[in-house]
DNA sequence: GTCTATACTGGGATAGAC
DNA sequence: GTCTATCCCAGTATAGAC
């Protein structure tokens, strides 16, 4: 039935697993084997290494979470949905948090080039999810042809990141940045209103600041 | 002539400098100890534990490097300016990379409340120099009543912590994502300077906006 | 092909030397 | 008070059993 190894995918589930509960520097052999309820030299045997499964955990969770989340995606239509879609991921049991394992495995890819390869693709598919979504929200908006929208979204797939640290160290201050980021959505939305005479004296003062 | 004792002051240096160079999961007690140059097991007769060392360290690395900043924060007029120091500090070698430190000990404290408390308070340290800035940089500007500060300050700082995490994966996208933050900060400035009528309608427009 | 027993190295912590 | 020698456990990895 199953084409891949069950031994291997109670591996690749009890990587993430570990991450989520231990964090990067916690993670093992060891614990990781205990927490998928195998012997600790299987790893070697179905990954190679350590390092190698959590490359392949990340790429496989990463995709299976930013897939389930594609069709939510597809219905946002404005900055504030697509905040309220990244609330909801974070929060979330379902996909049992892929930011903070992201997270994490980002913070151990700093000094692990191997890893950040990994870590690296499976960014890209958020980036890309987001691209998509702000290609679409911003379509009519006149602020569109001002912003590189391909840098806005790694801009908010990192805040996104950031965010998820900050709340396990102050989560009170984490959600008022949210709030906060909440206002800054409306106050874009308020600026694509804006009637065509506000409008051409913005895209000029855009101009002249912008060539400064 | 130091109150405080050379070896304690070696294993701090050791340790900010092995989180720099290892990461939060290459630091241990030998790895820091090596770095200074000194007896593994003192690290536990100074400091009692790793964590501690951490917590130590942590606080006296930021605490430093926020003092040598705030002289050019204080001369900061606009948010491109703030956006600029957040680039240098993040590239400089002067103060050695204290968002890269700190991003690593926020991803060790999402699983330890200990370290937790301690980059917290570090991370405190960052936002309350930045909402400083944030409030003299928008004395002026008519968006300084639509947003809070101290939530905005949070939501940079975060910001900042992800963007250091996401270079390590993505050198190129991190720089394209700083720099798509650069026009978004022109934009800011921009609606600041719209004429009173087309600020007018724009207070309008917020305040039906934000009653949605 | 899959897994276990086992070897060896590095990590945390302390008892006790100086 | 300061530091070293030493203990024991956790970590990676492999040789070889099934």
């Amino acid at each position: 039935m199953d084409a891949v190894s069950e031994t291997r995918q109670k591996l690749i589930d009890g990587a993430v697993e570990t991450i989520r509960t231990h964090g990067i520097s916690g993670v093992s052999a060891r614990t990781i084997a205990t927490t998928a309820g195998v012997n600790q030299a299987l790893v070697f045997y179905h990954f190679g290494s350590v390092h190698d499964l959590l490359s392949e955990a990340c790429m496989v969770h990463t995709q299976a979470t930013v897939t389930a989340y594609q069709p939510r995606l597809d219905k946002v239509t404005t900055l504030q949905e697509l905040l309220a879609t990244g609330r909801e991921l974070h929060a979330g049991q379902a996909e049992i948090g892929n930011v903070k394992v992201l997270a994490q495995l980002l913070a151990g890819s700093q000094n692990d080039p191997e890893l950040a390869k990994a870590t690296g693709a499976a960014l890209a598919l958020w980036t890309t999810a987001v691209e998509q979504v702000l290609v679409r929200v911003m379509a009519g908006s006149p602020v569109k042809d001002l912003l590189d929208i391909g840098g806005l979204a790694r801009a908010v797939s990192a805040g996104f990141v950031g965010l998820e640290l900050f709340e396990g160290v102050d989560p009170q201050g984490a959600r008022q940045a949210l709030d906060t980021l909440d206002q800054l959505a409306v106050l874009v939305e308020v600026v694509d209103d804006l009637g065509p005479v506000a409008r051409r004296a913005f895209r000029a003062k855009v101009k002249r600041v912008a060539d400064r």
